[in-house]
RNA sequence: GCCCAGGUAGCUCAGUUGGUAGAGCAGCGGACUGAAAAUCCGCGUGUCGGUGGUUCGAUUCCGCCCCUGGGCA
């Protein structure tokens, strides 16, 4: 029986932790089935640091257009809601092209913005934000949750006091629309309109460690440390998202003279380590009933995941 | 060979005036609604080097042995 085209995905989405592969997948998936590859990855996004954030190699971009790539400056802040406003412009325009949009990412947050859509929260000003990274800065995060507990006391009961970014998030929300958050979360997302195929990667443990030891050793014999070194210099607010890149803490350090190199490449293997599992319970718990690979995608199961991409574009599912 | 100081969690160490032990780091698990490569929360059984002895009871006191530093020869 045949599947409608009608009926058939609009994009497919791959997700999963770092060092699992996913930019090869989708660079062969997408070169497979005529599809353009579109970047999930926070990161990513910024154009400061292609090195250390992994961008696909020039072999992997040989295969498949890629989209969304180094797009921003380290100067600016991305979000969920701005990342998922470019990438639906982007998926449109090529699926209106007659391509597959394939999103990709470690980003789990993003993609589920993407699916599930976000609560429609408007634009917080930007003194608001401004006043509230200030008031974090200057009494911390327990002071500024005790402040929000004033104005929004279920918001606060919800939150540790030492979660500053999300008590950050309630403080602005409540402060720009005199409305909680919880509130606003209630009203109906946006979802994403069209029908997507997800494939998620779930390498073993012990696989996926080593694979993010062998990916930052990559990244130094790379230049990586040079790459840091001209991000340095820039001089950027060190609480841009940019500068929050795995890895680069132990790399500014050294530099700094802080420590020696050997101690920065154990720190950077070591958060990406963490990052990577911090991914595989975000993608196993939050983004749940999607299609899953449970092996990293290299040369042994290749051939099953291209597989498996395929069934899921034509059926909708795994 | 002799003297001294140590051998306690994966690592560095604390501690128990005798009642079978706890910090930091590492590691592990989890949360996640616009900074998400972010931000948070939780988790400590380990022959207290081995073996005899004293004791109701020894990781703690005593003897012997082993190991690691340092010193003297």
């Amino acid at each position: 029986m045949h599947a409608e085209a009608r009926d058939r995905p609009s994009i497919l989405v791959i997700g999963g932790p770092t060092a699992s592969g996913k930019s090869a997948l989708a660079a062969d998936a997408a070169r497979r089935v005529g599809g353009v590859v579109v970047n999930a990855d926070s990161m990513q996004l910024y154009r400061d640091l292609p090195i250390l954030t992994s961008w696909p190699d020039e072999d992997l971009r040989a295969r498949a257009p890629h989209r969304l790539y180094g797009v921003l400056d380290g100067a600016e802040r991305c979000s969920a809601g701005r990342w998922r406003a470019l990438a639906m412009a982007e998926s449109e325009q090529v699926y209106a092209d007659g391509a597959l949009p394939i999103l990709v990412g470690g980003t789990g947050f993003y993609l589920r913005a993407l699916l599930e859509g976000l609560a429609p929260v408007p634009a917080i000003p930007e003194h608001v934000r401004e006043r509230a990274r200030a008031l974090l800065a200057q009494d911390g995060s327990a002071a500024l949750h005790a402040r929000l507990a004033r104005r929004d006391p279920e918001a606060a009961r919800r939150l540790e006091p030492g979660d500053s970014q999300r008590i950050m998030r309630a403080y602005e929300v409540i402060e720009a629309t005199g409305r909680s958050l919880l509130s606003w979360q209630e009203e109906r997302h946006e979802r994403y309109a069209g029908r997507a195929a997800v494939l998620v990667l779930e390498p073993p443990r012990e696989a996926l460690y080593d694979a993010c030891n062998a990916r930052f050793d990559r990244m130094m014999a790379a230049g990586a440390l040079d790459e840091a070194a001209r991000l340095l210099a820039r001089g950027l607010d060190p609480g841009l998202p940019v500068m929050k890149a795995v890895g680069l803490r132990a790399l500014l350090d050294h530099l700094a003279g802080k420590s020696p190199l050997e101690r920065a490449v154990v720190l950077g293997r070591q958060a990406t380590r963490r990052y990577a599992k911090r991914q595989t319970t975000w993608f196993r718990t939050q983004m749940p009933g999607q299609a899953r690979m449970p092996d990293r995608y290299h040369a042994e199961s290749k051939r099953e995941s291209l597989a498996l991409v395929e069934r899921l574009l034509l059926t909708g599912t795994g």
